[in-house]
DNA sequence: GATATTATATACCAGTTGGTACTTATTTAA
DNA sequence: TTAAATAAGTACCAACTGGTATATAATATC
């Protein structure tokens, strides 16, 4: 529709909005679970027959692949307006449970995608999907591992924990705390959860 | 077909054995997560025609239902075993923690059957299946509280903390240990996690 | 206007689901 | 031996799933 600007092409022009198919598919599998949507769901929400939707993408799978990054691509943007480079650990770890926690303003639904995913039987994804899913894990990983670093060198964080557990550790937390979210508990409680989760990993200066 | 003991009735005699059917569902809902096993799979497994199911019992909830009944059985069983009572609190939440993270010696499916179903969808669970997981879940809590109040009156356990939170959060914690279990990870490093996470918890005497 | 090119829409595929009429088999009591 | 009672088995139901063959509609170029 909006790609239309380039130059004219033959035959039938297409009316399928292909940001917009991927959109919806992200928040009916962000909402109800990505095994909890069919395609033919999908198709309906975004008003589109499944023939079309099979001209645009070649699969289910790599639909959801999309789906799944779109979201994570959203996730890092609000990320990188929080600005954490630098802070202490406490504030760090503490912002970005606020991030996961806080009741969003809009129509977003609660909870993670990305986690509600970590307990769907594999063979219930594609392999595009599953892969993209690794791979975002993965780059989760690595983030929470910089800041447990940083809050080595800065020294507000513990070294009686090897680095490979403080992160799994955080990591699988915050899992629970957006699983927690996802089941419909109130922030409140989970932020007292988180604090005591957390409490043992923080040196804290006298 | 043990049952048969009781006074011999007219008609054809029955050959599903109801136990055995409860069980086969039972380990079938516990390995594949209830929302993946089809009632057409029981049958196929229990070896009965579903015309022979639906006589025995009288929908798929009420089989839903009386697994979860069987498993929290078993589950309690095991817990009465542990003899518990007395103990110190760490003893107490470390053994709870060993029976849920023991490597099961035979062919008992990873992780908890309810924990698994916590997560499932409000409309995937009939109304007498998630009345039995609300009780299970409800008894559960309260056998946590219990041994919380035994462990503050022993001085072994925080009283920071308040007992609801506490209790919410051992529970939290408890089920977060089974989903890491049933997602595969290796029982010493989710030993290492509920180490980390249970020790704000207790009072440690010099 | 004819034709090539592209997109959409209808209608279907075989497979699954939970659930059910209806026929058939096996037993006991009269 | 016959009738009543009970269970099992076959074959079906409508609704859904992911996926597709085919007809049709809309556009650009010739």
């Amino acid at each position: 529709m909006n790609d239309n600007l380039s130059i004219s092409v033959r035959g039938r022009p297409k009316k399928v909005d292909h940001q917009n198919v991927v959109e919806i598919a992200m928040y009916l599998y962000w909402a109800k679970g990505i095994q909890n949507v069919s395609l033919n769901e999908i198709c309906r929400k975004a008003k589109i027959a499944k023939t079309s939707f099979y001209r645009e993408f070649d699969s289910e799978d790599k639909l959801m692949e999309l789906a799944i990054k779109m979201y994570f691509d959203w996730f890092n943007c609000l990320l990188a307006e929080l600005n954490l480079e630098g802070k202490p650990s406490v504030e760090v770890f503490g912002m970005l449970m606020d991030l996961i926690l806080d009741d969003r303003s809009e129509d977003i639904p609660p909870g993670c995608m990305l986690v509600k995913m970590r307990d769907v039987r594999g063979d219930k994804l594609g392999p595009k999907a599953s892969a993209q899913l690794h791979l975002c894990q993965k780059q989760q990983m690595k983030l929470i591992e910089h800041f447990v670093i940083c809050g080595q060198q800065h020294g507000d964080f513990t070294k009686e924990i090897s680095i490979p557990t403080a992160v799994a550790y955080i990591d699988n937390q915050l899992c629970n705390a957006l699983a927690l979210m996802a089941r419909g508990e109130p922030s409140d409680r989970i932020k007292e959860f988180s604090k005591i989760a957390f409490s043992p990993l923080f040196i804290q200066k006298t």
